[in-house]
DNA sequence: TGCGTGATATTCT
DNA sequence: GAATATCACGCAG
């Protein structure tokens, strides 16, 4: 298990989105909260092709306050707030200029599930299972205490939110349409989400 | 299965 | 400036 750091780190971003969204995977994002180590394992992402890609928020070339995160080096972060209540984490990727990002949607938790149940609101909160604390993208958000504080910050050698590389395990990544992008015409079915094939944590069941 | 909720982009005056 | 339409979801029921 390695901290991504520095030059290694740029070189693990600086890819396509769908590239990195197959290779994010089986890492682990680690979240430092006063002192403690919130984890988990990254079980599902999603990837969005920018200026061509009508789901992206980049789509067209838009470039507002609010997406500018998604122009910045590879490695940042890109945390936005939706429909009225949910934050979204995404992994900016590819070059400078170039906003292309990967969504992730669901972690396998495995540090800190305590803090994450107390972080989570409703239902979550007592008697569902381990597996529903971070199978969404908004239930991530709420289980890591991550809001746009941390938008424009960076993963890679980042003080309080990073990736950790596992080693290499061999997984079987799961391929499908991409999940709420309904109104993206033909690239709302396109296959650009991954996820661990079998694993619980998954938010939606794939679809055929 | 519906619908809340509020930031943001877009579209007006 | 201000009104409005829209949304990478989650939860109650």
């Amino acid at each position: 298990m390695s901290k991504l750091a520095d030059r290694a780190g740029l070189v693990f971003f600086a890819v396509d989105a769908a590239t990195l969204a197959q290779r994010l995977i089986g890492t682990r994002l680690v979240r430092l909260l006063d002192g403690e180590r919130i984890s988990g394992v990254i079980v599902e992402t999603e990837a969005y092709l920018g200026v061509e890609d009508k789901a992206a928020h980049t789509y067209g070339g838009r470039r507002t306050a609010r997406n500018e995160a998604m122009y910045g080096p590879p490695g940042t972060c890109y945390v936005y707030f939706t429909y009225g209540m949910h934050h979204c984490l995404n992994v900016v990727c590819g070059a400078v200029d170039e906003p292309v990002a990967v969504l992730i949607r669901a972690l396998e938790p495995t540090e800190g599930l305590v803090t994450m149940r107390r972080l989570r609101t409703g239902a979550a909160k007592r008697s569902h299972p381990d597996t529903a604390l971070c199978s969404g993208p908004g239930k991530i958000c709420q289980a890591l205490a991550i809001d746009r504080k941390l938008n424009g910050t960076s993963l890679i050698g980042g003080a309080n939110l990073w990736l950790e590389e596992r080693d290499p395990r061999p997984i079987t990544l799961g391929n499908s349409a991409r999940i709420g992008v309904a109104y993206a015409e033909s690239w709302s079915d396109r296959p650009l989400r991954w996820y661990l094939s079998g694993n619980p944590n998954i938010s939606v069941v794939p679809r055929k």
